[in-house]
DNA sequence: TAAGATGATGCACGAAACATGCGAGATAAT
DNA sequence: ATTATCTCGCATGTTTCGTGCATCATCTTA
């Protein structure tokens, strides 16, 4: 069973998260392989894991998502159950689109997406600081988005 | 003209943006409309820009890719042209798959994803710190991923 | 080196999904 | 009440997909 990636895959794999409205045909042009090689190809990747998901990538200002803002929580008392409740919360809040935890003096970095800096400023009061595991938080705002594509880079 | 998104727009952006390989028919199951509308919907929904793109999103790991970074940034001093260089830098560089300007005292805010630490200390001390505009870079390591789907909380 | 095995490839064809014309129904304005 | 506008589901022609099959390449083993 081998299942390295060949050049084919790691190819198919760009063209895939870049646009995956692509047909297999259309894959295939771009790759050098026949529609049915594409076919085959995309359903290995996708039993394997590597492909997660198909996603459609929506444009936040039309939606009137206007803030994105990134988060530093530290955490006090590091508790075991506050620590767990904290987590729990914050990867039910659908505002939060990334939550990571990190190494050096902050805990937590979360990266929020919302309407309005009121909206904004509701989940830090609100939410965020209620929380009895949470000591500090720390949050700047994005004001100009360079990149947020999100794409792997595939050596 | 009608252009405002009503509960069947919102309910189907936000069945797409978490699985965009369903079909039309699918679709329409979910939201309570026949294939043929979800069909014009969406093709609308595309044409205003709201949908900007498909995506495969791939597994990270199974890529190799294990080491995810928040590198915050600060500029020394703030001339035009050091800091563009800068920015078509960043913005060049496959493994910064996010970058923003910040409110406060860090100027940009990068999240990188690379195979290793040899790879990011070889982004941060070889790419990075030897641009002129570049003052200062603090680097935190994602440990673990709590969350990290993007996806947009449509009300 | 020969021979067998394993896997990858393109082609072809049946099945599935898609896009669109059309008439019906609903809503709003005159 | 009537007309205009818009949205809807149905039906149908077209595109795209998935898979069986024969061929070709690569690797293994004797």
């Amino acid at each position: 069973m081998t299942n390295a990636l060949d050049g084919f895959d790691v190819k198919l794999l760009a063209a895939l998260q870049n646009n995956a409205a692509l047909t297999n045909a259309e894959l295939g042009e771009v790759i050098g392989l026949s529609a049915s090689q594409v076919s085959r190809r995309r359903q290995k990747l996708e039993e394997a894991g590597i492909i997660r998901r198909y996603r459609a990538a929506l444009d936040p200002e039309a939606l009137g998502l206007m803030v994105t803002a990134y988060v530093g929580v530290t955490l006090g008392a590091h508790s075991r159950e506050n620590a767990r409740k904290f987590r729990n919360m914050v990867t039910a809040m659908p505002e939060v689109q990334e939550a990571h935890t990190l190494t050096g003096d902050v805990d937590y970095m979360l990266k929020i997406v919302v309407p309005d800096l009121k909206a904004l400023s509701h989940i830090i009061n609100d939410e965020l600081l209620p929380q009895e595991a949470v000591h500090h938080v720390r949050s700047s705002i994005a004001m100009e988005t360079l990149k947020d594509d999100n794409l792997l880079p595939l050596k």
